[in-house]
DNA sequence: TTAGATCTGTAACTTTTGTTACTGTGTTTA
DNA sequence: TAAACACAGTAACAAAAGTTACAGATCTAA
């Protein structure tokens, strides 16, 4: 484990800290798909993540469904964060939308730690501030982008965290983490092929001149 | 200063921390309308609110805005933490919703009290989780209500924040906190008092049956 | 290989939201 | 007090998004 640990966060802990994480961190690994949390559930460990992608979702009353941003390499969950501190339950559904490797910290180092390495307490705090950020990313676009611009902005992150300019998803799924219907996405991706920005084909978008 | 900081933060921090904060936080009164923040600033402190609500505030490309949020007295702004260490500018616009007493807390204390006080990094955390699940609260208004609903809970909220069943508003002023036009606010209004839940006045709408 | 299931395209329609325009009424100020 | 302004109501229309229905294409499994 202490390879991936060093590659992917041997920049932000010092040795100290590194070695703690070695100790008591217990490598795992998840499938494409794999849901890594639900709402309403408890959290009892920390992920680090340490390659590929997590997908965050919100749900409403009726179970529809809403993207609310990706965890890369590097990233930790924020929610799992205070979930952890304060006993809470989780807000959010976390799936691993690639197959992914994570390091799980056991909740009680997370406050020891943070009063011990600073490091591990700005790492925290950058967690928090980033996750805030894309929080009102995903708010400009649900609130001020028309559901065109909201797909094709989709479409370039999903392209962009996947690291493949194919997307491999059929229009449903899409409307289900847009929140929107089958036929609203059928008809706009359409469109967009239509304007030479994609290519459709069953169960795969192409993305081109974008 | 130092009663009204026991009264709002007096169980929350050790008497150290609260003579500290004594020592070196500002005592400041800001009037209602007052911007706090805008959009692009650097921040120089933190403020802990010690009574009023401040209204915080995202805004598109065209200069139009969107309620985020309102901070509550024994709140703190958890985009000015971050903004903060990382020296990174504002996301937000933060305004005085009422007029409001605040402690105005240096940045280089921050760091210090995050290693030496426990009860000042559980205060930071539970600040940034409280701000993540209201944005979270935002989301789902905008994402899953219509407007009708998201305009009645926003009624219902600032009744809430204001502690006054009156909202004493302009159509025009609502419409931007909303982000959607005069005309669709007064439309929805109307059906509102048709149905029995408020009444329409000028400068001002009375919530009553909620 | 056939029957069913899944995926996409499209038409026709409804609902919701946004826009423009105009009115009357109350408020402010020159 | 008259003129200018701000506020609210409403009609008529346009645009965006959601819904229902159906058909053809492709895939899957019995």
């Amino acid at each position: 484990m202490i390879q991936e640990l060093k590659d992917n966060y041997g920049h932000l802990f010092e040795d100290d800290l590194l070695n703690e994480i070695n100790q008591v961190g217990t490598y795992k690994e998840v499938p494409e798909g794999f849901k890594m949390m639900e709402i309403g559930q408890y959290v009892r460990a920390m992920p680090l993540l340490v390659s590929g992608v997590i997908k965050i979702l919100r749900e409403d009353n009726d179970g529809d469904e809403l993207l609310l941003y990706f965890l890369e390499k590097g990233d930790t969950c924020a929610m799992t964060l205070t979930c952890c501190l304060g006993q809470t339950k989780s807000e959010i559904r976390a799936i691993a939308e690639t197959d992914a490797k994570l390091i799980m910290i056991p909740i009680e180092k997370m406050e020891e730690w943070s009063g011990k390495y600073k490091s591990w307490r700005n790492f925290v705090f950058e967690s928090y501030h980033n996750r805030l950020n894309e929080m009102l990313e995903t708010i400009d676009s649900i609130a001020f982008l028309k559901m065109d611009e909201r797909l094709l902005k989709y479409l370039k992150e999903k392209s962009r965290v996947s690291e493949d300019n194919i997307i491999h998803n059929t229009h449903q799924e899409i409307a289900y983490e847009l929140h929107t219907s089958r036929v609203v996405v059928s008809r706009l991706l359409k469109k967009l092929e239509v304007l030479g920005k994609i290519e459709l084909h069953r169960n795969s978008i192409v993305l081109k001149d974008i």
